[in-house]
DNA sequence: CGGTTTTGACCAGCGC
DNA sequence: GCGCTGGTCAAAACCG
């Protein structure tokens, strides 16, 4: 036993001084290790370094080509208006003669051109807008400033009325004043936009918005004050006159009023021209109109294909051009028409239509309603794609776009939830500017390439582009950024946009967010942002469950 | 309490 | 000048 006790007790000793022995090489090892793993973590970080600085490279060329190819189609473009102009021939529209002429006796509606540019208006123009299109060091100026991008729909809103460049030096006077600039202060502006308007009522040209909806408000997400109702003549329906109270100097109005002929048509008409950073939800809105309408100004065609429903005006549809693989697709936009009323040049987006013709493959497409109210909203749409949305700091998840996920930007002029998968559908159909959903998080050069195609080879395209960007990077941001903005203003993209919740889904049950721009609303636009919702005849509720423009309301 | 809606009154433009 | 019409104002009511 004392042998055994003496043993362990030597055994102990030992262990102990094994323990000292041990725990100092450990030590040593571990910091021999340290060192080691430093060193490795140092080269790996150096090597991921490389690569991002490569990445980064290879983006700026990227960036530099896209640029390059702008600028030359640019050129073009311009050439192409000033030949049109010599020639005096009305391009890229086809009217009736009668309309044409009609249209060519309303000095206004000349001055707006809607599509064409008189030639002192081009020299004006020219002059003003020597500057290429913006260069930012970022290579966000893919003409995205408004006011430098001479294509654009600078506006956001509203503006679609005058978002073209074509548009008159009034007009263009109207949009430095009026157009928030992301990057330049405002202009110190006269007195107010609102006497502005008040003092140019003529000059002001409009966005009227057709869309079915049974709901008595449509969601452009924007916020809107009705200020007045008015029975007009010729519609037992009243029409409510809303202001947009974003900004208490913002002369931006709408009016809301229901189709006579058919109750289920909710007609919103803009005017005027933001002159406040928009939530992305408005911007989405303002954008698409602002793209519709600088579709029509900046060249698109339009056919005569349909009938006009409103005498008085010239009915067309409107056509524009995607490009698909150096092909230029074209897109038509049925039942828009053009008044040619010299007070208010209108253009008119008929979105009611159940049927589009749509002679490309490619983002028009029809649906069928998820909504309650199935076959009757139009489903149009446009859809882009392969707008990286890394840059973004959010991430949509649940929108027809899904920013974050897919990496694209898409331009819906649609109502259906259906709808909201068409892009996706286009993507699998066909493989152009988009980014195959299966690689999403990487920049594949296809992509690139198809993006700088697309971005490059037609300046309607650019427009639609340049609005829906706007209206993300610009409103949308800004949005976000909730300076100075109202609260609601700030969208949750987390999930949804506001504008992109077709039916507020709760607390509004009675807005339609305006099933066609809803959803897609998000990245285009509309100039108009109608939104509105207004307290119409028919709707039972107050006008405050009725007006989506509410922001409260909204469901965000 | 603050913001919005309602609604009658008011104003300006236009045609006769 | 008068009447009609579209658009706006503003006080009161309403609502959250």
């Amino acid at each position: 036993m004392e042998v055994d006790q003496r043993k362990t007790a030597q055994i102990k000793q030992e262990d102990k001084g094994d323990d000292r022995h041990c725990k100092q090489e450990v030590v040593d090892h571990k910091v021999h290790d340290l060192n080691f793993y430093d060193e490795k973590q140092f080269e790996l970080t150096k090597a991921e370094m490389g690569e991002v600085r490569e990445e980064n490279q290879r983006l700026r060329l990227h960036l530099d080509q896209i640029m390059k190819d702008y600028q030359t189609l640019q050129k073009k473009f311009q050439d192409i208006l000033h030949q049109q102009q010599e020639t005096s021939t009305p391009v890229g529209r086809t009217i009736n003669h009668n309309d044409e002429q009609q249209i060519n006796d309303e000095s206004e509606l000349v001055s707006l051109s809607l599509g064409r540019v008189s030639s002192t208006e081009l020299v004006k123009k020219d002059k003003r807008s020597t500057t290429p299109p913006t260069k930012s060091a970022e290579g966000l100026g893919l003409g995205l400033e408004y006011g430098k991008f001479e294509l654009s729909s600078t506006t956001q809103a509203e503006s679609s009325v005058n978002p073209s460049p074509e548009n008159s030096l009034e007009e263009a006077k109207d949009e430095v004043g009026e157009t928030w600039t992301p990057q330049k202060p405002p202009t110190p502006k006269r007195s107010g936009d609102d006497q502005e308007v008040l003092q140019n009522p003529a000059k002001k040209t409009r966005v009227s918005v057709r869309v079915r909806c049974d709901t008595p408000t449509m969601n452009d997400g924007c916020q809107w004050r009705k200020y007045g109702q008015k029975i007009a003549k010729g519609n037992p329906c009243p029409r409510a006159y809303y202001r947009c109270t974003v900004s208490p100097t913002c002369p931006v109005r709408k009016q809301v009023q229901r189709c006579p002929q058919d109750m289920s048509i909710l007609i919103t008409t803009y005017e005027g021209t933001h002159n406040h950073p928009l939530a992305a939800s408005a911007s989405a809105m303002a954008s698409t109109t602002s793209a519709a309408a600088s579709m029509l100004t900046s060249g698109s065609s339009t056919s005569g294909s349909n009938t006009n429903p409103n005498p008085g005006t010239t009915s067309h549809g409107l056509n524009f051009y995607l490009n698909e693989k150096s092909k230029l697709q074209p897109i038509y936009l049925p039942h828009s028409s053009i008044s040619p009323s010299p007070s208010c040049p209108t253009v008119t987006l008929d979105l009611t239509s159940n049927t589009l013709s749509t002679s490309s493959p490619y983002n028009y497409r029809s649906a069928p309603m998820a909504t309650t109210f199935p076959p009757r909203y139009s489903t149009t749409n446009l859809n882009f794609s392969s707008l990286e949305s890394n840059a973004l700091p959010i991430s949509w998840s649940n929108g027809p776009f899904n920013y974050g996920k897919s990496q694209m930007g898409s331009l819906n002029f649609g109502s259906t939830q259906a709808q909201d998968n068409i892009y996706n559908s286009y993507i699998q159909n066909k493989n152009m500017m988009a980014t195959p959903p299966t690689n999403q998080n990487s920049i594949q050069p296809d992509t690139i390439e198809a993006a700088t195609r697309a971005i490059t080879s037609d300046p309607n395209f650019q427009s639609v582009l340049q609005a829906a960007l706007t209206s993300i990077i610009g409103g949308g941001v800004m949005g976000l950024q909730g300076g100075g903005e109202k609260s609601e203003q700030n969208v949750k993209l987390g999930d949804t946009f506001p504008v992109f919740s077709s039916f507020p889904s709760t607390s509004n049950s009675n807005k339609c967010s305006s099933s066609f721009f809803n959803k897609s609303v998000s990245t285009t636009t509309m100039s108009s942002q109608p939104a509105g919702s207004n307290s119409l005849p028919f709707s039972n509720s107050r006008s405050k469950s009725t007006s989506p423009e509410n922001s409260r309301d909204h469901v965000v």
